[in-house]
DNA sequence: AACTATTTATAAGA
DNA sequence: TTCTTATAAATAGTT
């Protein structure tokens, strides 16, 4: 249709092509209108220009993912779902790690372990102990910091208390202030909470 | 184009609407086939007629989820992510999850733990202690259990063994087959293997 | 982007 | 469905 026949083949002219693109693409855009209007029916046309530009058509009575959603449906084909099976097989994979930590974990916790051989017991409990001492070494580190910060503020203390009563030609009021400023300035207090204390059961563990 | 001009609006025919659906489509796709052709550009057309029958066309150079994905990247419209999304948000949430348990079973192995709070490392000490219990009463019972049996299994053999004695017109050659086939059939040898030997490093654990 | 000679699509009929 | 054919519509080449 038109002043000549042509073949169809590729256009090799490539503002002929461009031109003939755009005409073509508006007629059976036209086309696809007209016939979802005429016949009631639902279609979806997308066009990239070889130039990589997008184009698109769908029936006003539906939109494209709903269209395709039918698509898939319908021939049973899989349009995106290879995508969401390597979402899902990533899935399975976390969840099976999941699984793994959660029955060690219950292990480490003296669960479930009614099953298990003597020789996966003695590693469990060698795991244990291990983290047993080292949990105990992290705190036993804590409580010497704590002391030596406890006792070096002692010491500066009672100097201080020394120089102050050496001290005489002093106001009253301020001196009481500045005692009481000291005190609150001091990052811990002299008595150690029972918490942070040795627990008596644990002999290996002393306050020497 | 025919022998009358048409509205373009639904074809009350049904007939009528079926056969202009027929044609029209063959129309459309053959069209679709011509541009892809004539202008090296891609081209998809799905069509459901109002039956629900469904028709297609896509370009030879590519295929409908190849060209629905680049769809996607070059419209920013999401086709499919929201089912994406839902996937995506499962795993966040293993994840998590995942991490969380890591974390835990680190502590519990004594490792990353400096910069726990005293409290904290009470609380995991705690939970080791348990565990080691809890481990320990697992091997005693089999460690009872076993001993119950090698107990049984010595007197059953020694009880045998009176008898034996005490039968006296019996060949020698069938007696030692006897001997050996009971041999066998022990379950557990009377020497009990080193794995199973309770640590002497565990006072707490004691033979009697 | 418009024009128009021609080709092509298709509506109606069989 | 398919074929036929008169006519409408699309469009290739031109301006």
């Amino acid at each position: 249709m038109g002043r000549g026949k042509i073949e169809i083949r590729r256009i090799e002219n490539s503002s002929n092509r461009q031109v003939t693109f755009s005409k073509r693409k508006n007629g059976i855009i036209k086309k696809a209108r007209e016939i979802s209007v005429l016949c009631d029916c639902t279609v979806s046309i997308v066009i990239f220009s070889s130039s990589g530009k997008l184009f698109e058509f769908c029936s006003p009575s539906t939109t494209l993912p709903a269209l395709l959603e039918k698509y898939q449906n319908n021939s049973g084909k899989k349009l995106w779902d290879a995508k969401h099976e390597s979402l899902s097989a990533e899935i399975e994979r976390i969840r099976k790690e999941n699984d793994n930590m959660q029955i060690e974990l219950r292990h480490l916790r003296g669960e479930d372990i009614n099953s298990l051989q003597p020789q996966e017991l003695i590693a469990i409990e060698a795991s244990l102990e291990a983290g047993v001492e080292a949990v105990r070494a992290s705190r036993m580190k804590i409580w010497e910091e704590l002391k030596r910060r406890t006792s070096r503020l002692e010491k500066e203390h009672n100097e201080l208390c020394m120089k102050w009563h050496k001290q005489m030609p002093m106001d009253a009021n301020l001196r009481e202030m500045d005692l009481s400023y000291y005190h609150v300035d001091r990052e811990f207090p002299p008595q150690i909470p029972m918490a942070f204390r040795v627990q008596p059961s644990h002999p290996n563990l002393q306050d020497n």
